[in-house]
DNA sequence: CGGGAGCTTGAGCTTGTTCAACCTTCGTGG
DNA sequence: CCACGAAGGTTGAACAAGCTCAAGCTCCCG
């Protein structure tokens, strides 16, 4: 492991205020792996025995249900996955895929199972991991259910120009279908999407979108601090 | 407080295996208040002052963004809400409202906190209950987003069917409306969902509903325990 | 240069919403 | 005790949003 991979790990929620001790228990019998795009990490229904830590790439979290399938989240480093399945010691609710190269430490469950009655710090870092991971998808629940597809995907180039550096562009990190099943639409209706906003000045030219007049976007979008994530998915990149 | 009220509470995720004292401090300063039909407790984008358990009755917990408004889930006895905004010290996202007479504990939000760190026992407790509700509300994404209005009333019946006895009959305990907006769907679009559930030997009369054929009404609705919440709203009547 | 994957476009259809009218139920006041 | 009104629920017709299927386009990569 380098060592800023050791300054990326410490950046998550889930090490905040633990003991260095932990966190030497915790990386220690971990792997750490590198994956090529499109590798399927876990499929949903499974058993949960490695918590996943992204380091490095993306990753989609996806299910599927009799034939239809959708993206629940995408994840850029740094971020974990499946901590509520491991601490439930439960079946995963979601398939995990890269979307590019990615780098992954893997720490079995057992031992963070373990480690959660061994340092206390470490479990109210826990806490509040999953108290925020739960606000988020609470958002995104209140996202489908209260807008539209067009108004999603304004409220999600806003949100990615932002985090992307606020220079009025977004380049889309993963393929347009990913993106449309994340929002909830079809990739035909992506596209039917994109046209309707170049009424409110939105550009596209391949995986470039410009975003001529962002109050104006944003005007149409109605975002809110109550249904958008306040940190972008994209915090280190 | 009633001691059947003392047993109620004890049933909750969030007090398994806390210190009495823990149970007791808790407790002491709390409000015990009743509430009439229709009560607004809370609005969402307001500050979380105390952890709310829901004694008896019904409540809703409803979302509403530029005119438009949905019910994100409806709370039955024995049930606690707002813990992650409690815990993260932040804004409600949801609004809270009666629909029920209805008696509910209100724990300050600043003892919650304090008890946390007091003992590890709460603490663990705590993490499973946000584990618990994490996975609750990615079950209810996904059921938004994987399934037609239709298949969400289907499986909707199931669920209450099985809790409410196993009877092959349903009572409808609040509005339909609320139900309706709960489901993601409009009033006019819930007639419709039960008159096209009719052809599945679906029978309504006023807020009873009868179902002939369970399995041919599952064999429609395609439950999984991927989607569906495994246990049902009304664990405790 | 050719092939393939991803993306876009169009047409037709399904699903769901809106708006308005009507129906039922229930509570209230004359 | 009946009449009335209000609120919840249902129904119908018109409309909007979203999906499917099929064809065509673009771009990348061999």
């Amino acid at each position: 492991m380098r060592p800023d991979d050791i300054e990326k790990l410490k950046e998550l929620n889930i090490f905040r205020g633990v003991k260095k001790s932990t966190f030497d228990r915790a990386i220690a019998p971990s792997f750490l792996q590198s994956f090529p795009t499109g590798t399927k990490l876990l499929e949903e229904n499974n058993s949960a025995d490695f918590l996943y830590i992204v380091l490095d790439g993306l990753i989609e979290m996806s299910s599927s249900s009799n034939g239809d399938d959708t993206v629940i989240e995408v994840l850029a480093p740094v971020n974990l996955f499946i901590l509520a399945a491991v601490l439930n010691d439960d079946v995963c609710l979601q398939s995990a895929r890269t979307l590019t190269a990615a780098r992954i430490l893997m720490i079995p469950a057992s031992l963070i199972r373990e480690l959660l009655g061994d340092d206390q710090g470490f479990m109210k870092a826990v806490v509040f991991e999953l108290a925020s991971a739960y606000r988020r998808t609470v958002k995104e629940l209140k996202n489908q259910k209260l807008r539209t597809g067009v108004e999603r995907l304004a409220n999600w180039l806003l949100k990615e120009e932002r985090s992307q550096g606020g220079q009025r562009q977004v380049l889309i990190p993963y393929e347009k279908r990913v993106l449309a099943a994340y929002l909830g639409m079809t990739a035909e209706n992506l596209s039917r999407g994109f046209a309707a906003l170049s009424g409110e000045g939105v550009t596209m030219k391949g995986m470039r979108i410009d975003i001529a007049d962002v109050p104006r976007l944003r005007d149409f979008a109605h975002p809110s601090p109550l249904v958008d994530d306040e940190e972008p998915s994209m915090r280190h990149e």
